[in-house]
DNA sequence: AAGTGAACCTGAAGGC
DNA sequence: TGCCTTCAGGTTCACT
């Protein structure tokens, strides 16, 4: 499921178990994800320690005490497990995390804290679309990867005179649009449909067109900071409920207004429409014909 | 340029 | 019970 909130769950959750802490081993258990697996991986981070993970849209990035950076996408059914002693915790809980296949733990990473305590972090990810690359330098702009990435829909950088500059001209859907990780990066397809339908924007509107009116600009860029901040403070608060559960319990708790509500009453006070789901560019877009114009 | 569809891969869910 | 189809949070590439 990862977006950009589900991500951020994910890096809050490692990182107290990562940050300081020396990697003492790695197993590498399949040549490849989505991609194939750096040269000598596990042999380059034997050894390290962990300065700093961070995120960037949809990647983690951990900055260690020498090259290299290792770059870390979840793809849609990614997820990391932390063992410590006898409790496990799943931070940033979805689907896919709920199935302890091992057969799909395809990382290991075993970590020694400052106090000498042992973790094992566990990538586990079905479909395989995640990946682990590595950055040579610490600039990281200049990674194939994160070259090229938008704004972070996070923080106050996305405003509507903003985001009327990114949608100029574009003839494309607003849908597309804000799924386009060159204009906002981070943004996946359940908080775009959450954002439209929030800013009473219709899917398949021209981008240049929400372009060309400052208010629904400013609406938009309103509501995608919202939904995304509104979404951070969710997962946060179901990681804090997952870390005190053995890790099998509970799936992230969403309340979505229209992702996945298909034929379901809109939610908007007054509007008595009904969800509909049409699909975009191969993905379903859901929203209110009734009250998105 | 813009838009679509396919590809990558596994698993869950629903219809029959 | 099983077999089949469809669908899924992402990204990239090939094609009109």
């Amino acid at each position: 499921m990862p977006e950009l909130p589900e991500v951020e769950t994910v890096r809050r959750g490692l990182q107290p178990v990562f940050e300081g802490a020396r990697i003492v081993d790695v197993e590498q258990r399949r040549p490849n994800l989505r991609y194939p697996f750096p040269a000598d991986f596990a042999a380059r981070l034997r050894g390290r320690t962990v300065v700093s993970l961070a995120r960037r849209a949809k990647y983690l990035i951990l900055h260690l005490d020498a090259d290299p950076v290792l770059i870390c996408h979840l793809g849609m059914s990614g997820s990391f497990r932390i063992h410590s002693g006898e409790s496990e915790a799943t931070p940033g809980d979805f689907h896919y995390a709920r199935s302890k296949d091992e057969a799909h733990d395809h990382a290991v990473f075993h970590l020694e804290d400052a106090a000498q305590a042992r973790h094992r972090v566990v990538f586990n990810d079905p479909r395989r679309f995640g990946f682990m690359l590595f950055s040579e330098s610490a600039a990281l702009d200049a990674h194939p990867s994160l070259a090229g990435l938008g704004v972070e829909p996070t923080g106050n950088a996305l405003d509507g005179r903003l985001l009327a500059g990114l949608l100029s001209g574009r003839r494309t859907p607003i849908k597309a649009a804000l799924l386009d990780q060159r204009l906002i990066a981070g943004l996946g397809n359940i908080y775009v449909c959450e954002a439209l339908w929030r800013a009473g924007i219709a899917p398949t509107r021209q981008a240049r067109d929400i372009a060309a009116d400052a208010g629904l600009c400013a609406a938009l860029a309103d509501a995608v900071r919202a939904v995304i901040a509104e979404a951070i403070h969710a997962g946060g608060s179901s990681l804090r409920d997952h870390i005190r559960t053995d890790g099998s319990l509970g799936y992230f708790q969403h309340s979505f207004s229209v992702y996945d509500r298909e034929g379901q009453p809109c939610m908007r006070p007054g509007c008595g429409g009904t969800v509909a789901r049409i699909v975009q560019a191969g993905r379903s877009t859901f929203y209110c014909p009734s009250c998105q114009a």
